[in-house]
RNA sequence: GGCGGCAUAGCCAAGUGGUAAGGCGGAGCUCUGCAAAAGCUCUAUUCCCCAGUUCGAAUCUGGGUGCCGCCUCCA
């Protein structure tokens, strides 16, 4: 079986053949810090994060870069208005972005290549464009003559022609083409910049990620991605810069994400219509978001709102409160590898069945949200074996391979199946643990007694307060609310 | 105007030629003093519309309708 990945700028699914044997470079675009982390970029990091994982299953070694685009018109804008220094700023969303990610549990890249630390290459790339003539000073400014490069418009598939009739911004006039683009911009009066061969300036805006990829990951390196609207033009230009310079595009493999809506709307750092990572941490555990971006297919579009993560909370409860209670049943201590048979082994079988179809569903334009369902399916096999096997070192076994299962697939691959019990973490301090035991054991009495009323009252009084009790068997669970 | 994408049950969502995964919700049942929680079972003769290709179409082709993204900073 081989990895199929769906590539934008072949417009196929195509079998992914590593440059290296066993290894994979991968550059995914990072963010612009000028303000906070929002659920948009959640959708790529979750996405290249499972990726990631995923390929490690393969023994693939992964070396992710990841840029910061700490430099930039936005950046200088934004400080300038708040009267503080431009890399500061940057520096303190960047550090936002990366404590987002963490929450999100998702891992960090290799490197995190920074505009304002890589100046070097970047200046080096613009001179051999400009030798390589498909680039050329004007005023202090370098522009790319997109003109130059025959190839323009293939990631996108656009035509230059219909591109410049829909131009409508305001065209620089030092442009020899309208369509053409800024690799360096000359210094404007209080704003930051450094030295080149052009004069003093900073990068524009495409330049940095093609300068730092091919640093990072050479020419010719496996996978590029970022969310679509990245498609044009800012991808497009990378492609056209780098194998402007090299011969390369840069990457062979385009990846590009869809759009997560807020209600409907795509977020949006400059319309300011977008939720934070870390507002949304504050209502949801990170493996429920993360389930949730899952969910769908990576390239689809995705709507978020609060009443569709409510919706899909049950169902992640039932799959993590599952694993819970297999976990416990299995124990702390890990069994001992046994031969199996008859149920056992047929459960055996079942699951390495269902992991063929994870791996299937994975492999395939990773289809999470096919590899989430298997999960589904694979829960309810064992909780069937699970509801007839008597206890045997052999159901002790069996049990510990599906436990197995779902923590190589639904934690360490897709992190949407929790280690640990979050109720526990709920607010239950010693004292409310201490009062609602008396409570508990007051109430346990009534209904002992049969005193039902009173018993029923307690709980709903309680259930008003937002403490809900559950009667079962084994005596009655509480949790807040 | 150009480019691209999408349209599958009340909702979310897989499925690119072989007769509709999975989740939520809903219904019934089991358990329970009751409730909750949990489990079990059921829940689209049909995939936006119309034509066509085919033994066979949600899947392919043509036409139509609707929604969205990009073309300007964006993940």
């Amino acid at each position: 079986m081989a990895i199929q990945v769906y590539n934008t700028l072949t417009r196929t699914k195509q079998t992914f053949v590593p440059k290296e044997p066993q290894q994979v470079g991968i550059y995914v675009c990072g963010v612009t810090p000028y303000s906070e982390t929002h659920l948009g970029h959640a959708r790529p990091s979750v996405i290249w994060d499972v990726i990631k994982r995923y390929l490690r299953r393969w023994n693939y070694q992964v070396l992710h870069v990841q840029n910061f685009t700490d430099v930039d018109d936005k950046i200088i804008a934004k400080a300038q208005e708040r009267g503080v220094d431009a890399l500061e700023l940057s520096a303190y969303y960047s550090q936002d972005y990366l404590e987002s990610m963490d929450a999100l549990g998702i891992e960090r890249a290799d490197v995190y290549p920074r505009v304002s630390e890589e100046m070097d290459v970047i200046i080096d790339m613009i001179e051999t464009l400009v030798e390589q003539g498909h680039a050329y000073e004007a005023e202090g400014s370098v522009f790319f003559a997109v003109a130059s490069f025959s190839e323009y418009g293939r990631l996108s598939n656009q035509r230059l022609e219909e591109l410049q009739s829909g131009t409508r911004f305001e065209v620089d006039p030092n442009k020899r083409s309208a369509m053409d683009f800024a690799l360096w911009k000359a210094a404007k009066p209080d704003e930051p910049s450094w030295d080149s061969p052009f004069g003093p300036g900073r990068p524009g805006w495409h330049i940095e990620c093609s300068a730092m990829a091919r640093k990072y990951l050479g020419e010719n390196f496996d996978f590029h991605g970022g969310g679509t609207d990245l498609i044009f033009p800012h991808h497009e230009n990378e492609i056209a810069q780098s194998k402007g310079a090299t011969g390369s595009p840069g990457a062979r493999y385009w990846l590009h994400s869809g759009m997560l809506n807020l209600k409907e709307e795509k977020m949006s750092k400059s319309t300011g219509h977008f939720l934070t990572i870390k507002e949304a941490l504050q209502h949801y555990p990170k493996e429920l978001l993360r389930f949730y971006v899952l969910s769908a297919h990576y390239r689809s579009e995705l709507e978020f709102h609060d009443e569709k993560l409510d919706e899909v909370r049950r169902g992640w409860q039932r799959l993590n409160q599952f694993v819970r209670e297999l976990r416990s049943s299995v124990g702390e201590e890990l069994p001992v590898p046994c031969p199996l048979s008859g149920a056992e082994q047929q459960l055996k079988e079942d699951i390495a069945e269902h992991r063929r179809r994870f791996d299937d569903a994975m492999c395939d334009d990773f289809n999470t949200a096919l590899a989430i369902a298997v999960l589904f399916d694979l829960m309810k096999v064992v909780r069937s074996y699970m509801e007839q096997a008597a206890a045997s070192a052999e159901n002790r076994y069996a049990q510990s391979l599906a436990l197995q299962s779902f923590t190589e697939l639904g934690s360490d691959v897709l992190g949407v199946v929790q280690w640990h019990d979050t109720e526990s973490e709920a607010p239950k301090d010693g004292y409310m643990d201490a009062a609602m035991r008396l409570i508990l054991d007051v109430r346990q009495r009534l209904r002992q007694e049969k005193n039902f009323e009173l018993a029923d009252q307690i709980r709903s009084e309680l259930q008003d307060a937002g403490i809900v009790l559950e009667d079962t068997p084994d005596g009655t669970r509480w949790k807040v609310e």
